[in-house]
DNA sequence: GACGAATTAGGACAATTGTCCTAATTTTTA
DNA sequence: TAAAAATTAGGACAATTGTCCTAATTCGTC
């Protein structure tokens, strides 16, 4: 049992909740149906709607710390640790085929939105790019080592982005390999190297 | 003068609007303010919001069948023409920074929303993906066209999604410079060619 | 200039939203 | 067990939403 807190519930409801309908689309009605409570009875764990996006967003940052601790951990290898990051387009790919990516789509609708948490949201991105950078700085490619980091960013935001609107898993195993090579081409080379499509 | 029809008033202002501030946040308050009419006068010409949706769908479609016959015909050289297409980074670069790409963004929030129109805003992708594949057909590689015209689609949603994120034009002129330097990679070679990140 | 059609303004309508109050209930503490 | 604190339910509240009705106005045509 050792059940969880209301609070936690919420925000873990919420959590879900924004990924699968998007933030300004989800409704404390929607929340409550979730967790079983009342509408009435937010307002004693969060003063606003926008204090439960906080919350998530910070929860998602912490899940995501932890994510990119247990890859430094599970190997020494600069690029085995960034293969685990593209990886995770094949661990996730039935929620991205359906709701993107959970970074990228939240930090599109909080933008149109104009929202004050978009900076918090960004932090996210921040995260793995700062995360990747190291990688690729330890793997000798110190001078451009941002560069690749927002460039492998880049493609798997693409690739969440188009496995979403044509439904399709097959690309995203595709573009996985394609993303697999062109690591190998990087690895232990500062020279232009070799590559295939 | 010749001033266009409250019609073509209307899908002008919801087009930018929905690209702006979203479909789902945009309201026809919104719309009225921008075209100077009373909200009551919408139903003569819109029966409901999901209409004026279609019809800025149908409107983009179009413009961008213009662009495509366009580039079309400003160039014979598949490759100059998919150069265009990578190109556009560039020329809405200030848009796609503040607002990220309107095809991409559009067909997430869509998404999200389970919104009936989800396959018709689908269509604008498709649009991009069959022509990019009769031009990398046209280039020689009629057996992964497709995987092409999708990886190049997929990198220019990316670049724009990180552009919009970070705040940064920088990176989509240095991400554009990179899809040219893999175009010419792939121009004439069906083998692995070199590239440089 | 008069008539009919097209267009427009203004507002009613019910539903939903986030917010916030109060009273009841449960849990914790002494 | 009794008092205090934490939690919950239920609903009020104003604002906003998309929709839709009616009356006034503008327009083109004879």
């Amino acid at each position: 049992m050792n059940r969880k807190s209301t609070r936690e519930q919420i925000v873990d409801a919420a959590d879900m909740l924004f990924y699968r309908q998007g933030f300004d689309n989800t409704s404390f009605a929607d929340i409550a149906g979730d967790v079983h409570i009342s509408r009435g009875n937010f307002y004693h764990h969060f003063k606003t709607k926008d204090d439960i996006l906080d919350s998530v967003i910070g929860r998602r940052l912490e899940n995501t710390r932890k994510m990119l601790a247990a890859w430094e951990s599970e190997s020494h290898d600069p690029a085995e640790r960034i293969r685990s990051f593209i990886n995770i387009l094949i661990v996730n790919r039935a929620k991205i085929k359906r709701y993107g990516c959970p970074v990228g789509t939240l930090s599109s609708e909080l933008a149109k939105l104009n929202h004050a948490a978009r900076g918090d949201a960004g932090k996210l991105f921040t995260l793995f790019r700062t995360w990747l950078t190291e990688q690729f700085r330890a793997l000798g490619r110190t001078h451009d080592a941002d560069a690749l980091a927002m460039h492998l960013l880049a493609r798997s935001q693409g690739v969440a982005t188009l496995a979403n609107a044509f439904h399709d898993e097959k690309f995203i195993r595709a573009e996985v390999r394609n993303m697999c090579d062109w690591l190998d081409a990087c690895i232990g080379n500062t020279a232009a190297p070799a590559r295939r499509t």
